[in-house]
DNA sequence: TTGTATGCGTTATCAG
DNA sequence: CTGATAACGCATACAA
């Protein structure tokens, strides 16, 4: 490995010297600057940034952890914290959870371990509290994503759960749904929790009865076995009339087991989501929704992390963000009025 | 921050007996191990893998970067990846390059400085071929997926994108279409070029006159800005009967503006397209596509990777994966004949 | 304008 | 079984 003292030697000059060459500090003539570019080239000399953090104490990048690298909610979201990162000179790197607790502990390892100056997270529920401690205890600024946690105060961009609930289940309920079923992500996740009580609460107000066993409780994340939801399906009694989703992936694995037990969208069975469908709402538009500004969860809450790292030491009061979700009217929801 | 320092002082023992410790080398007392551990418990110690990769020359950290977050083949890609890295005890970051070669050029920099131990990359294209010998120069193993670069030789998983574009003409032709445009992904990425050679193969074969004006080539990525794909669309003079597309991404954006134009797909015009549509082929699996496995591009390319760190010397020859491409008939097609 | 000494946190080596 | 010392590659503080 080429280190400074490598191009030192040949370029005829001290370490020190070249070190203030590769990053503009002191000053030095030009034509050693030149001198010890020109062997830098030639010896294609790349900074060690292992033994630049260890003595400056920064690195100069940020983490993104998600929790389903599969859902465009998530991807659409990162590319605007990439946005922002990019435009604030940080460097972003990213990592997937896959909506699990373990995986989501060794990103934490990676993350304390390798000292990055900021991390902007989805945590995969309230249990993720210990590792938000770890970041605070090691004072790692962080910026949560989507979801509260229980237990730790900090900076966050959120969703409009509830209200978006409300607006589905009004939706549903002004084109004269009456049996309406939930399918949710876990309890133990704030979004899921919120999106439920918007359930419920426009329920009461539609002046429709609850029934606890229309509402199924599972992960946001994919599954890879449908049995479990496959069972529920099936234990609907009546078959309700609509479904609300509590995300996009929930939606499109629903959609897939009705088409096998051969009802068709929404002739026999009506459906709305959280979250839209990134690109692919493009193609085949037809259901409808409560999209939320992903782009604009990453773009904002990378700000916010890059704000709190900047001001370290006067910060100000934790920040919460609440991102408004729009309806989008398709074609999921069959009238049965008039 | 605490140090093993601290914690030796603490525990009265010398740094060396906590590395020890942390690393579970060498011969040490229960005793003191025990004591050791309890220490770095109390002082919530982290060990700093900065300080650690500078004296042991070695990450334990991989790399993978792709040019599309947003797009299902990536994001499935690198689930595989995911899973081959922890399963060998690696950790794994991800990068983005959007499909430009500066910001890929932005990654190569974390990954020089940053020394993991291997990357896998998928490249924007034949541009990035300095990119590779960086790393080829720099000693850092990789492995190239989905796309060739010509110049460099690597181990490298590939798709059969000839064979799949013949896939995809000969089903239209079989249908009796005719008049057949391409989309294709830019002329500097290999496996367009491959799928433009097995279009026009495939035209040939099947007693097709090749227009070279119905061939329109832009990027992979998804664009901001589609007029200039709209105004392609619109210089097609006859209106083919049918439009391969190099990729889903410009399948999904050909779609919607064939759609504004109040074209019906398949009744006004059919498409088929390369690569399929992730969880949202499940929702409306209406498009006709040549499916690769994209899962296995990061699965293998990643043990291929984790194969060569650590056989670094007696290395073997480069290796080449062809993964097959499967034709998916679904009900973008309409029948022409009879 | 340039150089010297020192330390960042860890591990390898060698000594005890 | 345990410890002292040097080294990894770089930048800060201070000298020259």
């Amino acid at each position: 490995m080429v280190t400074i003292y490598d191009i030192a030697a040949k370029a005829n000059v001290s370490a020190m010297t070249v070190s203030r060459v590769i990053n503009n500090t002191g000053r030095i003539s030009e034509k050693t600057k030149a001198k010890v570019k020109k062997v830098m080239e030639e010896m294609n000399y790349v900074p060690n940034q292992m033994a630049r953090s260890l003595v400056l104490q920064q690195t100069r990048i940020l983490f993104l952890l998600i929790t389903d690298i599969t859902n465009p909610f998530y991807t659409t979201l990162s590319r605007g914290a990439e946005d922002a990162a990019t435009k604030n000179g940080y460097r972003l790197l990213f990592g997937n959870s896959d909506e699990n607790l373990e995986k989501e502990a060794g990103y934490m390892n990676t993350i304390l371990t390798t000292r990055v100056d900021g991390v902007l997270i989805a945590p995969t529920g309230d249990p993720s509290l210990p590792h938000l401690e770890q970041l605070r205890l090691h004072n790692i600024p962080f910026v949560l994503l989507d979801r509260e946690v229980p237990g730790i105060e900090c900076d966050i961009v959120l969703g409009d759960s509830k209200e978006g609930a409300r607006q589905l289940v009004d939706q549903l309920a002004s084109q004269g749904h009456q049996h309406i079923a939930l399918v949710n992500g876990s309890s133990s996740v704030s979004s899921a929790r919120m999106r439920r009580l918007g359930y419920e609460e426009a329920l009461k107000l539609n002046g429709l009865p609850l029934h606890e066993e229309r509402v199924f409780e599972t992960s946001f994340g994919p599954r890879s076995d449908l049995t479990e939801l496959d069972a529920w399906i099936s234990s609907l009694d009546p078959m309700p009339s609509a479904i609300v989703a509590g995300n996009n992936v929930l939606a499109v694995e629903v959609i897939g087991l009705l088409r096998k037990r051969g009802l068709r969208i929404p002739d026999d069975i009506s459906i709305v989501c959280f979250d839209d469908f990134g690109p692919y709402s493009e193609i085949d538009p037809f259901i409808t929704v409560v999209a939320q500004q992903a782009y604009q969860f990453g773009y904002m809450g990378m700000q916010m992390l890059i704000d709190r790292i900047q001001n370290r030491e006067d910060a100000g009061p934790w920040k919460k963000i609440v991102l408004p979700a729009e309806l989008v009217v398709r074609s999921s929801v069959k009238r049965l009025l008039d």
